[in-house]
Order: C-alpha cells, then sequence, then structure tokens
DNA sequence: CTCACGCCAA
DNA sequence: TTGGCGTGAG
C-alpha cells in the first residue's frame, strides 16, 4: 500500500512534463525508500531515471515494493487538474489497479480527488552501471537549455569538447556551423580535477577552433614544471586537488586513457572525492559553469534528446554533464530530494 | 573585408524577424558607408530596403563594397543564438562564401562563433526613387500595429484617406465594416501642409505597382520646383507645403513605363532630399500623430502586407506613412542609426 | 492522420 | 508568462 503526500503538485507536474514526451509508459517503482521511475525512451536510444525520495514526501508510507505501471499520459492528464500548490495525496493499494490521486487546495476548501488506471508494464529494470566519468561538466540549467536549443536550429546533433580551455558545444550544419565555448566561471575552479595535464590523447582532431587549446595544452606539458601556472588557476586555490608532484609529471597517464578517474580520485579525494565526481556540484555557485575533467573528452550526441532532456530546467537551477569517451552522457538534474537524469548513447562514427 | 561590431544582438535580430517572412534571400551590400538591404517580397508586390549606418556599430570597417548573398531565413536562426544582450561580431572576408558571426556574453565567460555560408544572388539592386509625396503621416509604430492588425480581421485590404481632418483607415469587410480615424495629434500640427488642397488629381489608377512611382518621378522632375514643398514639409513646419495648382495636373506623367527608377535614382537620390523626406518626423512628440498633407490622398492597399510591415514597430517607437495617390505607399520605421523603409503598390480599380 | 513546434493572444 | 491555434513533418 502506498501513500504518499506531496507539498506541491507542481514538482510532479513539471518532472511528467519532462519525461511525457520520451516515454509513454512507465512504471514507478515505489518502495519504502521513495518512488523511481526508469524508463527507455520510446526509441531505445535514451534512458531517463527519475528517483523521488522518500524524504521528499510530507508523508511517506509504503510497505512492500510496488510497481505503478502509468501511461504518463493519462498522468499528465490528471495530474493537471492539480494546480501547483495543491497538496497532492497519492494512493494505491497493493493489488490495486488503479492510482488514487487527491489534490487538496490549501486552504483545504477544494479536495479534488481523481482515480488513474494502472496498466501491466514489462519490468524490465535496467540496470544502470555506476560509472565514473573523464569529464564533468556543471553550469545553469538554462543555459543548457539555450545551447541546446540554439544549435538544435543549425543541425541534428552536436559534438561536446571538454578540455581544459573550458566546455565546447560544437554543431554543423547545411547552412551554418555553430560553436559554443563556455568557460569554467571565476570561483568555481576549486573543484578541480580539471588541472592534470592533458597532452593530446585525443588530438586527432584536426579541426579548427580548438588549436588554440591544444597548443596551449603541449605547451603545458612540455614544461610542466611550469604547468601548475596554468591550470593552477583552477584547481590549487584550495589545495586539497592539488595534484601530488607525482602527479603533475603526467606525461606519464597517457599510457592508460580510461580509468584514470579512478585512479584519480583514489588519491585526490578522499574525502568527498566520489562525491563531487558525481554530486559535487553542490558547492558550484549559482549560475557558474565548472569544468572538472581527467582527460579530454569529445562526443557527439544527437540534439534532438538534448533538447528534450533539457526540458527537465524547470526542476533544477543547474545541470551537470557527466561524460566518458565513448560512453552514454548523464545529464543529471538534481533537486532537493530526487533527481532525473538521462543517458543517452553518443553517435559513433562521425555523422 | 568586413567586421562590424554591434554593441547588441537584438537589433539585428529583431530586423530579421521584421523582414524574413517577406523576402527568403537577400543582399546585405556593406560598404563603407554601412549595411543596406533592397529586396522585392517574394511576390514581388512589395519592396524592402533596409539601412544600417556604419554609426550604428561600436566598430565598424568595410574596406570595399561587399555583397553578402544570406538566406534570411539561415540569417535568423543563426541569429536567434544569440541573447539579446551579446555582442555582435560580424565578419567576412572579401571573397568569403561565409559570414562569420561571434556573440560574447556581456561577461566574457561564454563565446559563440558561428559561419554561415554565403549564397550568389543577382544584384539587381533596385533604385529606389526619391520621391515627393504628397501626404505624410506620422504616428505610434504600435498604434499602426494595431490599426492593421485590426481591420486585417475584418477583410483583406484598407483604404487610407488623408484629409484635413485627419487620416482614416478603412475597411469594408463581408461581416463588418470598420474605420478608424486619427486626428493630429494637439502640437504636432505646426508641421502643417495638410490644409493645402486636395483634388483629385491624379485618379487614373491603372498601373498596379510601380507606375505609381514611375509618375512621381515623372511628376517629381516636371515639376522640381514646386516639388520642395513637401519635403519641405517636414523640416520646415509651414507654408512651404502648399502645393502648386499647376503641379496637380500631372496625368503627363504615363509616358514612360519601365525603368524610371533606374533613371530616377541618378537624379533622386544623390543628396539627402529623401532623407528629409523620410526623417523630418524627429520634431513630432512621441506618441503624437502629426499629418502634413499637400492634397487629399486615398489608397487601398493589401492588408496582409501592412500587417507584415507592422512587425517592425519593435525597432522604432514611430513609424511613418508616404502617400501619393496612385504612387506606392512607404512605411518607414526609424531609428538611430538606420531605417527600415517599406514600398507597397496600392491597390487598382476598388477591390 | 497524428504529433510536435512556432506563432499569437490573453 | 502561459495557453490555444495553425502549420509543417513523420
Amino acid at each position: 500500500m502506498l501513500e504518499a503526500r506531496l507539498a506541491e503538485a507542481s514538482i510532479l507536474k513539471r518532472l511528467l512534463d519532462a519525461i511525457k514526451e520520451l516515454v509513454t509508459d512507465a512504471n514507478f517503482e515505489c518502495n519504502e525508500e521513495g518512488i523511481v521511475l526508469q524508463a527507455m525512451d520510446n526509441s531505445h536510444v535514451a534512458l531517463v531515471s527519475v528517483k523521488l525520495d522518500a524524504s521528499g514526501f510530507k508523508r511517506y508510507r509504503c510497505d512492500r515494493p510496488l510497481p505503478l505501471g502509468v501511461n504518463l499520459n493519462s498522468f499528465t492528464k490528471v495530474l493537471k487538474c492539480a494546480k501547483d500548490d495543491d497538496v497532492c495525496i497519492l494512493k494505491a493499494a497493493d493489488d490495486a489497479d488503479v492510482l488514487s490521486l487527491t489534490y487538496e487546495a490549501r486552504n483545504s476548501d477544494r479536495i479534488a480527488e481523481y482515480e488513474m488506471k494502472l496498466m501491466d508494464i514489462d519490468a524490465d529494470t535496467l540496470q544502470i552501471p555506476d560509472t565514473e566519468y573523464e569529464a564533468r561538466v556543471t553550469m545553469p540549467s538554462a543555459e543548457f537549455s539555450r545551447i541546446v536549443r540554439d544549435l538544435s536550429q543549425l543541425g541534428e546533433s552536436v559534438r561536446i569538447e571538454v578540455t581544459k580551455e573550458g566546455v565546447r558545444f560544437i554543431s554543423d550544419g547545411e547552412a551554418a556551423n555553430g560553436n559554443i565555448l563556455l568557460k569554467q566561471s571565476e570561483g568555481a575552479a576549486h573543484a578541480g580535477a580539471s588541472s592534470k595535464r592533458e597532452e593530446d590523447e585525443d588530438e586527432e582532431a584536426e579541426d579548427e577552433e580548438d588549436e588554440g587549446e591544444r597548443k596551449q595544452k603541449r605547451k603545458t606539458k612540455a614544461k610542466k614544471e611550469k604547468v601548475k601556472k596554468e591550470d593552477g588557476a583552477e584547481d590549487e586555490d584550495d589545495g586539497e586537488f592539488k595534484a601530488k608532484p607525482e602527479n603533475e609529471g603526467d606525461e606519464d597517464e597517457d599510457e592508460d586513457d580510461e580509468a584514470l578517474s579512478k585512479k584519480r580520485k583514489k588519491p585526490t579525494n578522499n574525502g568527498k572525492p566520489a562525491k563531487k565526481a558525481k554530486k559535487g556540484a553542490d558547492d558550484v555557485p549559482e549560475g557558474a559553469v565548472r569544468i572538472e575533467m581527467n582527460q579530454h573528452v569529445n562526443l557527439t550526441f544527437s540534439l534532438k534528446y538534448l533538447v528534450n532532456f533539457s526540458k527537465s530546467a524547470s526542476l533544477a537551477s543547474s545541470v551537470q554533464l557527466m561524460m566518458s569517451n565513448d560512453v552514454p552522457l548523464l545529464v543529471s538534474y538534481d533537486f532537493d530530494t530526487g533527481y532525473i537524469r538521462y543517458y543517452l548513447a553518443p553517435k559513433i562514427g562521425d555523422d
């Protein structure tokens, strides 16, 4: 039996708005920890993962795991019947084939009850590997929305390149090309895995725009001792992230290309390392861009999906992009007591 | 080589928004004085003329005349990628087949670069005759938008009648008729050519759009000495606007039908005479309506086009309508350092 | 024929 | 700023 009391119906409304175009039916898996939803999008290219912690509810009770198969379109319609600030109570019996929704106006002088039919959905709960990523970009969610929307006007896909210089979104279109460079904000730098070094493990790119950066990188390694000056800038401010001297002599790194993050994090961040790797963004100033990077990444994605993902911007003021080469991108919107995450495989070959 | 730095991308954005539905491809002719664009609308009924003075840019450099053929749709898309307050830098090499646009965020931590393909467009630079008009109406651009939008709901066309009383916009629709009378605002009156007289000197009007101008031109040349009255009007608010009697008898014009524009331009536009014809409105109080008239005019235009023109309202707070009987209407939005003007032939016969 | 996006009005 | 309508694409 599920009984969950949500202080504001608007969270659910926005959540549904965010995913209803990606997925038509999905199971809301309820258990004592909260409610999660995982689903492949209709074309099985992207994966959505939503979590609402039990703590995000004013009251939450779920005796035993309960999968609620809902048609998201219906759910959206029903939710539209709630005012944003209505208290929203979800109820379902253990064997129920309906989900009951009750909307109570703040002043309680209006109570609306809806019952939505449930459906059985194959519960292929996907296991999402807990990946370490080579790069993480934290930015205002509105900025991300803006960028993907802009670039989607020009072409179908975007290449995302994370270098020490910042993160670059590149689109090649029929009529026009575009590229947007976001530099790390001043003051957002401490996070810094970014400094390491970047040799040209991935300089394959013959592309024009980046050579500036490349040169820089090369210089960097060329004179590692000085290295710190440049990248030092971003991380050093607070010490704990300083790479160990041996680290600095990083020319050696090239031997292993992957796994860097792993070795990295171990040594570096005893305390919060992993955390930051994932949820570290907490300390990023509002509106700031933060780049954390162990090595260059250069990936191409379908803009159509990113645009879709970016509809979640209303749920969180910032978004994190987690990337490793040849690995699905993770786009994560974290809010107070939950998150919505999207996974999208990169385009391969270079189209 | 062109390099132009615009303080606010929004000017360009609004400009493109205003004309992109009228024209699909056009040459932006750049020279040391600035950038101009002239184009017939897709159905060759209306003509758009845009001018951006070099002085309107924070920095402007154009060594030699450079026609940039752009697809306005692509240009619009690329401009959409700029935030309104981005600094916008346009660059093109002399032989370039691309136009480079750079958008710099105010705080410079975001730099976007776009390259838009250029195209060759037949540079049939239309010569716009520097006409003298019998009547000029200056009014708030929002008011004009409102009027044409309102009337377009009733019917296809509007008859504009300028008399001493004011300007009247008349629509005959299936279901309803409407007419809106704007009187000259108190305080805007000094301009005053309005009183003259209005007979119906030229009711012939069998030609569509161009001959109107032609005649006018002819007239113009025919009686240059009197011509001044009109443009004089704007500048010197009184007296000079009286039409000479002889001018009125302009039936003579019809002899040549084509080529007029060409011949016309030479003589006409050298100086700024046109200018006054256009910018004379400077001394009209904000929000005021001013009517200047040498003789009555009574013309009918397609509302569809006027509604389109009125999209430029965001570029200037006031608009001027310049009219002579049987001559294309000139709708002019003048802003600080440039203008956007539309020419539209009157409907003939009375439909 | 249905869905999704962009434009326009409240 | 949000919702409805019309247009274009799949």
